[in-house]
DNA sequence: GAAATAAGTGTAATCAATACATTAATAAAT
DNA sequence: ATTTATTAATGTATTGATTACACTTATTTC
């Protein structure tokens, strides 16, 4: 038995994370300061190398934890970028991988410890190499995942009310929603609890708390559903 | 400046394409007979290594030409697949490629001198590696890009029948459609040419062949359509 | 010229998506 | 205590899209 396909060129393999966290102001991007060459102090993606002994998903995973401290948060997978020289260091090529995080759980320590900071979608810095594609396409792909999964649940604090869910949804898909169906089909797909305790923060009547209810969620995505916004 | 990453673990880059064709026995796949160790004999997608100069789409396009002969085929990234010992002799990362060919265009001598063979997908062989599992994620794929984008004329003749148009969405989505509502919704899109010529194989009375019109396709994309079937 | 075969065609019924405006609850100000 | 300001909550009618469904036509073969 062979233990080398001999002729073939070994190259590095990096994996690249677009984080999108949400608050009142919109949808954001985590982005870090570099503190290595090249490109030193410009601003990229948080990525790493993968290790020999680690699967892409699992490098995805610790980088995003080495950054930001959170665990088991929402990731995918999105595209491997190849030009020649992109890295002018050495052929490196990088797998994407996008997360969605509750900005309101991140460790600030550590963000702060990497130099990192939260930037809106709009007024985001130009990044290094390809990252501003890989950007760009991870908006796409959010687009499109949220328009035929109730993902954005996962950009919210855990208790948050219906103006927050359509602001998210408004953010992500960058239009204008009608309150009144967007309220209506979220209900309709019945994947929320409505809670007793109202949110007194936003206007003197109060509006009430919601939470994502898993359970259901899960039993509903067997039957595949869609929502159209 | 540094001419290296010296920390980080290089590893092989493979591409391994999922070749879709169509005939009137409905969808298939292009799978090749092993003739190197490991797993010599057994059947595999194609594919190859990604070389240092090289990026993945025109490895893709490079492997999918080696082994039929054929060029400026649709091509299309999917997937990276790193699970550690998913290749027993090195550790490969492999990045998957789907393309969809005219089953009548490929040069059956390259096929043959290959040993590679044209399965339904209901009755292919068991793949070696993770294979099965990419043809599989492979399909899902195919299905939603149709289902946002007509894409399978790249799989037909470049004369063809409504009624093989037909067959190869149902082919595709594996369920049946009512030939009035699909032909009604695919005139609707206003992309096929209807030739004066018919198709007299089929039936006594004959049908209409029709071209795919690229001009009026790529102007209806610029307003992204949708095709529900 | 009768029989066989697949092609070609339209409508009504149902379901989904959209547009749209008023009342309700409460806190703050007076 | 009353008024004012603010945002939450709610329903319906219209339009548009999707579905279900069956008969006639053209042609070849016998």
């Amino acid at each position: 038995m062979l233990n080398s396909y001999s002729s073939a060129d070994k190259v590095l393999l990096a994996v690249d994370c677009i984080i999108f966290g949400f608050d009142h102001q919109g949808l954001k991007i985590l982005l870090i300061k570099r503190d290595f060459e090249p490109e030193r102090g410009k601003w990229s993606l948080i990525g790493g190398f993968l290790k020999r002994d680690e699967i892409l998903d699992d490098a995805a995973i610790r980088i995003l934890s080495t950054y930001t401290g959170l665990h088991d948060i929402y990731m995918e997978q999105l595209h491997a970028y190849s030009e020649i020289d992109r890295d002018p260091v050495d052929r490196t090529i990088s797998v994407s991988y996008y997360a969605l995080i509750n900005i309101e759980n991140h460790n600030e320590e550590l963000i702060k410890n990497y130099h990192a900071e939260w930037f809106s979608i709009a007024d985001a810095p130009n990044l290094i190499f390809d990252h501003n594609e890989m950007v760009q396409h991870a908006i796409r792909r959010l687009r499109y995942r949220t328009s035929i999964k109730p993902i954005g649940f996962e950009l919210l604090p855990e208790k948050f009310t219906m103006r927050q869910l359509l602001e998210l949804y408004e953010a992500i898909l960058s239009k204008e929603l009608d309150k009144r169906n967007f309220i209506s089909k979220i209900n309709s797909l019945e994947i929320l609890n409505k809670l007793d305790e109202k949110d007194m923060q936003s206007s003197r009547k109060g509006s009430y708390l919601y939470t994502f209810n898993k359970e259901k969620y899960e039993e509903k995505l067997l039957n595949d559903f869609v929502l159209n916004l």
